[in-house]
DNA sequence: ACAGTATATGCAATTTTTTGCATATTGTCA
DNA sequence: TGACAATATGCAAAAAATTGCATATACTGT
C-alpha cells in the first residue's frame, strides 16, 4: 500500500464516519428504501437526507431506483457491505428502526402502499 | 442500536478516516513503534505526528510506553484491531513501509540499537 | 548543571464538513 | 393543464478537522 492507497481507502471509510450516513448504511443494507423512510427514522429534514445520500451515490456505495414519485436506494458497494458487517454486526432479523417505523409512518410509497410497513 | 450508538460508533471509525492516521494504526498493528520511526515513513514533522498521535491516544486506542528518550506506541484497542484486519487485510510479513525505512533511518532508539531495523 | 535529543503542547490559520434552508425538478393525478 | 407530492440541487453560515509552527517538557550523557 502506498500513499494513494491510503488515501483512497481513509476517503471510503471517512463515508462511514458520520452518524446519519452509518445509519442510512445500516438501513440500506437489509433492504432498498425509499427517502421518505429513512428521513423518517432519521429525524432529519428532506433535503439534509438527500444530500447525505448524493454523497453516497457519488462514490458509488448506493444506487438510486425510481418508483412514480419515489426513489429507492440500494447499497451495491460489496466491499462496503462487508465492512458494516463487521462495525455493526451480521443483520438479524428486521431493523429496529424501521419496526417503530412501521407504526408511526404510513406513506403512499409502494412499499407502504402494498402493506410492507 | 440507538442514535448515541451510532454517534459513538462513528466517532471511532472517525479515527480511521485519516490517511495519517490510518497509516499509523497500519504501522501500529504489527508491533509498538516509537514517534521517530513514525516520523520517518510517514515523511511528516514530528509535532504532526505527535498530534495525530494524541487523539488516537486521547480515544484509548494506543498506549504510550516510555523508554529513555523514545516513547513507544502500541495498539491496545481489540475492536479497532479487527476493523483494520478487515479494512487493510491480514497482517502478511513485514509492513513494507518499514523496509524502506530500514535502509534510510537508523536513530538511536533502542530497536535502532539493538538492530531490530 | 548544561547541552542536546525525542516528544508534547498550544494555538492560530486554513481547509473541509456539516447543517439549514430556499428553491428547482420530476412525476402523479384530477 | 394545474395543483400537489417526493426528491434534488445550490448556496451560505456554522462547526469541526487539518495543518503548520513556535515553544515547552522530559530525559540522557557529560
Amino acid at each position: 500500500m502506498n500513499a494513494t492507497d491510503y488515501n483512497k481507502l481513509a476517503g471510503r471509510i471517512k463515508l462511514l464516519s458520520h452518524p446519519a450516513r452509518l445509519r442510512i448504511l445500516d438501513a440500506l443494507r437489509r433492504e432498498a428504501e425509499c427517502v421518505c423512510h429513512l428521513e423518517a427514522f432519521l429525524g432529519k429534514p428532506q433535503p439534509y437526507v438527500s444530500q447525505q445520500l448524493r454523497l453516497l451515490h457519488k462514490a458509488g456505495v448506493i444506487q438510486a431506483e425510481k418508483d412514480g414519485l419515489n426513489v429507492f436506494y440500494r447499497l451495491v458497494d460489496n466491499e462496503m457491505i462487508v465492512w458494516l458487517d463487521h462495525i455493526l454486526g451480521p443483520i438479524e432479523g428486521e431493523h429496529p428502526e424501521m419496526i417503530i417505523h412501521k407504526q408511526v409512518v404510513f406513506c403512499p410509497c409502494p412499499k407502504c402502499e402494498t402493506g410492507d410497513y
